[in-house]
DNA sequence: ATAATTATTTATCATTTGTTAAAGGATATA
DNA sequence: TATATCCTTTAACAAATGATAAATAATTAT
């Protein structure tokens, strides 16, 4: 059974039969270190959940700069939702921080088993909840402390992240620049 | 018909005996101005369709400061999403800004008949596809300009809406004080 | 209408953050 | 090892924003 399939079984419970249908559905993919697994202008086709290495999703904004929604570690799923919901190009971009292994499922095949398996139509509900609470609380954090706060609050709450990523890419999730963040932690 | 039923019809194609169900399921309420019709730490059971006025969601800050998701107007949805999904406390409000009327159906309720319509299981999707993209937008709009060429954008595209809303309110939104928000507009 | 309350603007000063440039470290490549 | 490249820090200055208080305008209540 494929990682992918094993890790929604724990999360919704599957009939045996949907289950087996969900397994066949799922493809693999490796990347190296900087490559895209979502382009800008691309369509996102894919569920992709990630077995190994970090992924960073982020756009560029108005002025030109680099605004990262979050990163993606080992045993998550992600998907560039607007892109992948409507199937229309995105502004939104999945880079490999480092090499990348992940497997995924289509929306075509996901649609088609939803429409199919009632325990696959409420895997699909626990995954677009999970993308919508997760964007609220990435808003509700941007917006609740100040920016020295929202540092020693990311170090405290991912100091294993903090050694797989750049302080630029740090500062750029904290919504600050990297000059910003080097005075914060010069600071202390 | 409920209003409530007649817009998902819209958006959502649902057989004739799903409507029917869905249509029996719906209820009304009325708030004055300035109350909650879910307040902090209550459980948000329902999702609202908004029929008449206009809706702060918003919560209070590490730093006391209150920060606005958004506002909400008539002929739209919403609920307190988190809460709603897993059905605990919330720490996000809605608060009314004129009277209001809404339209609603319980979690319980629309669960039920998502077990039992495949139709209303792919409105379900669709409201949280929604809720999920709603934010990623407003993520994305807050991290893009700079707060004046947000202001102006605000403007710009909610024209009616800014005839409805206090400037504090307004500052609240584009994550600046108000003092602030008199001077961008005095700048012009 | 008058008073009281609330909303908005203006002014002043302090703080934070951005910008730019330069310097220092670290890492990778030949 | 030496060189080049990338990442991070530091410094100096400018711009934006916050905090506070006071003044003005608008709204609500008596």
């Amino acid at each position: 059974m494929n990682e992918f399939t094993n890790y929604v079984s724990k999360i919704i419970e599957l009939d045996t039969k949907a289950q087996s249908e969900f397994d066949l559905k799922i493809k693999t993919a490796e990347f190296k270190k900087g490559q895209f697994i979502v382009s800008e202008q691309s369509i996102c086709r894919n569920i992709y959940y990630l077995k190994l290495g970090i992924i960073k999703f982020y756009f560029i904004n108005a002025e030109g700069k680099e605004v990262i929604f979050r990163f993606f570690t080992e045993q998550s799923l992600f998907t560039s939702l607007e892109s992948f919901i409507l199937q229309k190009p995105t502004a939104h971009m999945m880079l490999t921080l480092e090499p990348v292994i992940v497997e995924y499922i289509s929306k075509q095949d996901l649609d088609e088993l939803c429409a199919k398996h009632h325990s696959i139509s409420k895997l699909n509900t626990y995954m677009l909840s999970m993308a919508a609470t997760n964007m609220i609380r990435r808003f509700s954090e941007l917006m609740s402390d100040r920016s020295s706060a929202r540092y020693n609050n990311f170090v405290l709450e991912n100091s294993q992240l903090m050694q797989r990523i750049s302080l630029g890419d740090l500062a750029n999730y904290l919504g600050i620049t990297q000059v910003s963040l080097s005075r914060i932690r010069a600071a202390k």
